[in-house]
RNA sequence: GGAGAGAUGCCGGAGUGGUCGAACGGGCUCGCCUGGAAAGUGAGUGUGCGGUUUAUCCCGUACCGAGGGUUCGAAUCCCUCUCUCUCCGCCA
């Protein structure tokens, strides 16, 4: 959510930087639904006000068996406008808040300009490319090989977008999943955390998902509404909602393993085959919480933790500065990191990592205690995918494939498959 | 699932209709005391919103788990919900 204040006195400059991302902030309507609530606010307070003074003053009066009747009249008709008045207040209220809860956060001014993803910047190129020496299977083709993808079987029991994963293939999936996590706990000083999977609706509107992404998400039918997480970023930040925390536990760095749930709504047609979007996917999700002065650094820092995982896996990838346009509703500032995929001869999204400054933190009124002015103070939020793991699995099946569709083990995932170095096909 | 108890400020814990933003204790902050420290001692110590100012100050308002109600007036009374704890049952 964007600071009401800041937005109050600076409105055309929020609007005319929201317009880099593509988003129409409506001037007038703002400033009329704004003026009439300053207004009726104003009012509503000064009958409270008044309201209060002649409660005290009865109460008084009868104590001194004065007659209050005049003042009972007055409070009578007080009440009566108050009640009105405030039910006014209270409508234009919400109708400001829904408007603040639908619009997205501010550009940073380093992001690139630009409303298409043909508009991102490639910042840099790490890795080599395999050189293959003979034409890429693709990973769809590569599961079959070892039966350890079953597209059907999953697509029975749970419809499209599924998958059921055998054999070298889910140990794989797993070895990928542990070396992330203990890389990140032991490498790069995050504490392991193990998570809801179901979270209710307002940890979903504290980072953003809610209330203008509620048909991306999966909400469980029941006594109470929640939503299957679309991912660990929603638990995992939401730790610090309602907190004011201590200057001297900061920055905070969890990461979390959790399964991800996504409708994908509007993604018909795109990317129906194989692993690359499913409803249900696995990713180890790298979240920090920093100081406002100490974040932009955090940033760059939890980017690059997510890139050592690539770079420990040998996998050729890119890093890409998403342009306004692309970046999500709640990010100010996104980088994507993009894994080589030989079937497809393209960058694929593996990992994206954002900058939320104050964003989230206002909407889940999570706060830190700054010892210069010891007041609490809103804190930073970071996130970003450390990796997606099924996707990384897709990265190492085809950038590791053999001409005879075996794969070779990156050296690091080794220990974790009892010292196996090549994943034939014939086992 | 059944029975009961509870939810108050950073923490503990009073408060059962008015002068309660809330006693008291602890903690913390700033002083005093001291060579320094402990002990002692004095003062201070919530948040949101709005107005004004915009560096503060100040004023108003709201907040005692959440929402609704009764009342001139609710932390205090009533209703609903949520969560926590204890006992029983069930269960991975």
């Amino acid at each position: 959510m964007l600071d009401p204040n800041f937005l109050r006195q600076n409105t055309e400059a929020v609007a005319s930087n929201l317009a880099r991302r593509g988003h129409h902030f409506d001037l007038e309507s703002y400033a009329a639904i704004e003026k009439q609530r300053k207004q009726l606010q104003v009012e509503t307070e000064s009958l409270q006000s008044r309201r209060n003074t002649l409660a005290k003053a009865i109460g008084q009066g009868k104590s001194q068996g004065d007659n209050v009747d005049d003042l009972l009249a007055e409070s009578a008709e007080v009440g009566e406008s108050l009640k009105q008045k405030s039910a006014a207040l209270e409508g234009l209220q919400s109708e400001l808040e829904a408007l603040l809860l639908n619009t997205p956060n501010l550009v940073a001014d380093a992001v690139p300009d630009g409303l298409e993803e043909a508009d991102n910047v490639v910042i840099r190129e790490v890795g080599e490319r395999p050189g293959l020496g003979f034409e890429a299977r693709d990973h769809v083709e590569l599961g079959a090989m070892h039966a350890g993808m079953d597209f059907e079987a999953a697509a029975r029991m749970s419809g499209a977008r599924f998958v059921v994963l055998r054999g070298s293939m889910a140990r794989l999936h797993r070895a990928l999943a542990q070396f992330m996590l203990d890389t990140h706990v032991n490498q790069h000083g995050y504490e392991e955390a193990n998570v809801p999977f179901m979270v209710l609706p307002q940890a979903m509107q504290g980072t953003g998902q809610l209330p203008k992404f509620a048909d991306e998400a999966f909400e469980i039918q029941g006594e109470h509404a929640r939503f299957l997480i679309p991912t660990a970023e929603v638990p995992l930040t939401n730790l610090v909602a309602d907190q004011i925390i201590d200057a001297g536990e900061l920055p905070l760095k969890w990461v979390a393993h959790t399964p991800c749930f996504r409708s994908e709504a509007g993604a018909y047609g795109k990317d129906t085959r194989g692993m690359i979007r499913q409803h249900q996917f696995e990713k180890v999700e790298l979240v920090q919480i920093a100081r406002p002065d100490q974040s932009q650094e955090a940033f760059e820092q939890l980017t690059s933790h997510a890139e050592a995982i690539l770079q420990a896996l040998k996998l050729p990838y890119r890093v890409v500065a998403l342009c306004a346009g692309d970046l999500g509703f709640s990010a100010q500032q996104t980088y994507d990191l993009e894994v080589w995929l030989p079937s497809q001869k393209t960058h694929r999204e593996i990992s994206s990592c954002s900058h939320f400054g104050d964003f989230q933190a206002r909407r889940m009124k999570a706060r830190w205690r700054n010892p210069e002015t010891n007041k609490p103070e809103l804190l930073h939020t970071i996130n970003g995918s450390g990796l997606a793991v099924g996707r990384t699995l897709v990265a190492v099946l085809e950038n590791y494939q053999q001409r005879d569709g075996s794969i070779v083990v990156p050296e690091v995932l080794q220990a974790y498959l009892g010292g196996q170095t090549v994943l034939s096909v014939n086992v």
